[in-house]
DNA sequence: GTGGTCTAGACCACC
DNA sequence: GTGGTCTAGACCACA
């Protein structure tokens, strides 16, 4: 588990650490039961309030991502959206569309766009096929 | 030029009119020297405070996406992004791994995530060569 | 909006707010659009730090219960749960099975623990066909 | 006695400990007299800090459900609350309530609601009449 | 020692 | 003035 805070960034803190501990996941540098380092470690690993890594596990516990259990740790947990799959295409459908917008006005042509996209998806356990 | 403003969005009211009028562009709905309403008008028309109009526009004008003509009006400028190119893929990039990354947690598979990725790039002028 | 806090109860303070406003919407006594307290108001008003009023807020947000923007309030939303009905349902009996066992041991017979229940779902809004 | 902790679950070991055996009394599982595991055993079953194992062990104790003779061991004991007739009704009334607040809020209609109710009363020897 | 809750108080984006 | 983020630091339940 290595963590980087980009502070110049608009991205707030908490919101970083949860992009790059789902990104491990989905690389599957992260799996199952595997444990995260504890809020008080991270916090001083890197130099940051503790309440804010404990924002982060606590949102990342409530989408499910990892299970927290007080005593002993935060864990990966199974992945296992509880979200309808309607929803699910929703959110991601929003933000292919915005995307593409913005494509169109930083005049990126289609077929980059998706050579961007499959160099995206490639590099994630974005499963081929449903499972 | 409609714009619909969702109150029970969390992105910010100044931000939709921005994706809005970049949407309406990308649609070719809106085309180069096309007038856009006054701030005052638009605010009168949504209902919403001037400043936050003046805000999105004046945002728009500097991403170059308008040219304001004092005492004229706001015009739709030309297609003409003052990033590199290579900065321009790299902002796509990262937007499109997070998506990825968000896509393997929610469970949706590759070719799920391909079609929505084509709907999205077909529903807007994403060119398909270079344009 | 009336909020009363228990101290003496080993319930948290936030979510004694979720709680009842939860209630209060269910109840009709709170509708689409009508605005909450603010954080601040509310904080004053119960003599509890602003930020466990902000959590309370923050985590209705996110179960989709009211949408907040900053700078106008927190708003009742539209009733539609993002979780699929399966889990729906499994989250719900969870708890009825544990209340039945609850029930055994209290010595509560079947008839007088079907007799509370009628008279809670009546209480509420919980609609008596689908919608 | 079987019991199985569910390390993915938000609720305390100790309290899944009780539950479980709370459970398999009222399956009619568990009776009166019967001998529960001693707090090393099942400490060493379950690969649990035993004191984990002693605390849902005093916790039934107090509750009733159970009598442990020094150097005998523990039992279950006789049902008796020792709570008035009241103070269990209301108990019970208010988790109903809420269950019926989140069966609003998760747009789960009364008939649903009902047939969840009448699953969990049946699966346990909730007593048709007064027991 | 672990995470969870709460307080107190600062600064920022939004309207 | 509104909510959101972050810091600093206390206390508690759980293991």
């Amino acid at each position: 588990m290595q963590i980087r805070i980009d502070n110049s960034s608009n991205r707030p803190v908490y919101q970083q650490i949860i992009d790059q501990v789902k990104r491990d996941i989905a690389l599957g540098r992260l799996i199952k039961d595997d444990k995260l380092p504890t809020v008080r470690e991270l916090a001083a690993q890197l130099a940051i309030n503790p309440n804010t890594i404990a924002k982060a596990y606590r949102q990342m516990e409530g989408e499910g991502i990892i299970v927290t259990r007080p005593g002993a740790g935060a864990f990966v947990a199974n992945l296992d959206s509880s979200l309808s799959r309607v929803v699910r295409k929703k959110l991601l459908s929003d933000v292919l569309e915005r995307i593409a917008v913005e494509a169109y006005h930083m005049q990126i042509d289609r077929q980059t766009l998706l050579e961007l996209f499959n160099n995206a998806a490639e590099k994630f356990n974005v499963p081929p096929r449903k499972g």
